[in-house]
DNA sequence: CGCCGAAGTTGACGGTGTCAAGGGTCGGGC
DNA sequence: GCCCGACCCTTGACACCGTCAACTTCGGCG
């Protein structure tokens, strides 16, 4: 019941794929066999092996957007470290989608107006996060600057969990939580913590 | 004259399309008709694409190893961000060899011995220099934050220029030496300036 | 000379993305 | 009642890809 449409069962599978097996296997017939239909069909819901892509990618931001959102609302004491915190915790959660996010050969966002809008959208959570904290008359060096930075170390630290050789060099991590915030401190991000109560 | 084996000429023509088309279009008979063989002889030289991908990699981070090591040298008042400066010119000057390196799935580090002895080589340099930068006594728990918020700074800042919308989101980056000593600022990772002379 | 191993060639196989053409199955207008 | 077009899907073909297997060529060494 609730026949999910063609599109939703190709989509899925295909995220689900990606989160086990990497984007570059994926194949278009594969899916399409596992979906139960001919090798062909999947094409009248996405112009290219390309279009699935990007279709997973614009998922991918708008979920993207929303919890760093959602971050940001539920820790107003260290903001920072919540969209830290929101950052690795979609690409750890989300592998099948955050994989492809940031792989303009995959997805070629450029390319796609709606897809860029949904990416740019959520890059624009970011840098608003920055520009908020460091007020209105900041130098736009300083904001840029602390942008990258921040961008930097929440990108770096997702990638290098996802399948970089991190964890395989500085020993396992018990605790995501645990080891974000302290990458916050030490990196000078972090709100320092008031004595509070 | 000096007539290149094949094997070199492979890898060079292989690392030079990696640089301009990224990694996942290479084809193993393109490369070889580019060399002007049979789609067959590079099996000679490499037991798999894989093989291929192996090789670049193991070069990529001989270099690597070498390109940090002499920047630490080369800076002592901040090594620091002499290395993360290492680390983001390696990347974007050879992106060739630095969009394999950190692809797991391409060259499968895990089960190529002398591939992983060179690319912990490199590794080691970043978190040797992180417990050298902390002191022999400080906490484990601490050189571990301190090590992964450098190397996500350092490999963040790398991935999100080379391909990624960094430079489209913040602006064009006139100096790339000027954004990586403010990013090191503003993440509180150099060593203050000491008013020298 | 005879042999051998390394390097390169040709041919074949299954899998993949994509183009082209055809076939059903609806709903709405005559 | 019937036709027509839109939509979804199928079948068939093509070139390209990675890889396995067998064959050729050739320099060196006993």
């Amino acid at each position: 019941m609730a026949t999910e449409s063609l599109r939703d069962t190709v989509l899925t599978a295909a995220v689900e794929y990606i989160a086990e097996h990497g984007p570059d296997g994926l194949s278009f017939r594969q899916v399409a066999q596992a979906a139960g239909v001919s090798h062909q069909a999947p094409y009248h819901h996405f112009t290219d092996r390309r279009g699935i892509f990007q279709a997973i990618a614009a998922e991918g931001y708008e979920s993207f957007t929303n919890a760093m959102i959602d971050a940001l609302a539920g820790d107003p004491d260290d903001p920072t470290t919540a969209l830290l915190e929101a950052y690795v915790n979609f690409a750890l959660d989300h592998p099948g989608h955050f994989r492809v996010m940031f792989r303009p050969d995959l997805c070629a966002i450029a390319e796609n107006r709606e897809l860029e809008r949904v990416a740019d959208a959520s890059f624009d959570v970011l840098v608003n996060h920055v520009r908020d904290m460091l007020g209105p008359k900041a130098p736009l060096k300083d904001i840029r600057a602390r942008a990258a930075a921040m961008w930097s170390l929440a990108h770096g630290l997702s990638t290098l969990l996802i399948d970089g050789p991190l964890e395989a060099k500085i020993g396992p991590v018990s605790s995501r939580r645990a080891l974000i915030r302290s990458v916050a401190e030490q990196s000078g991000m972090a709100t320092p913590k008031k004595r509070s109560r």
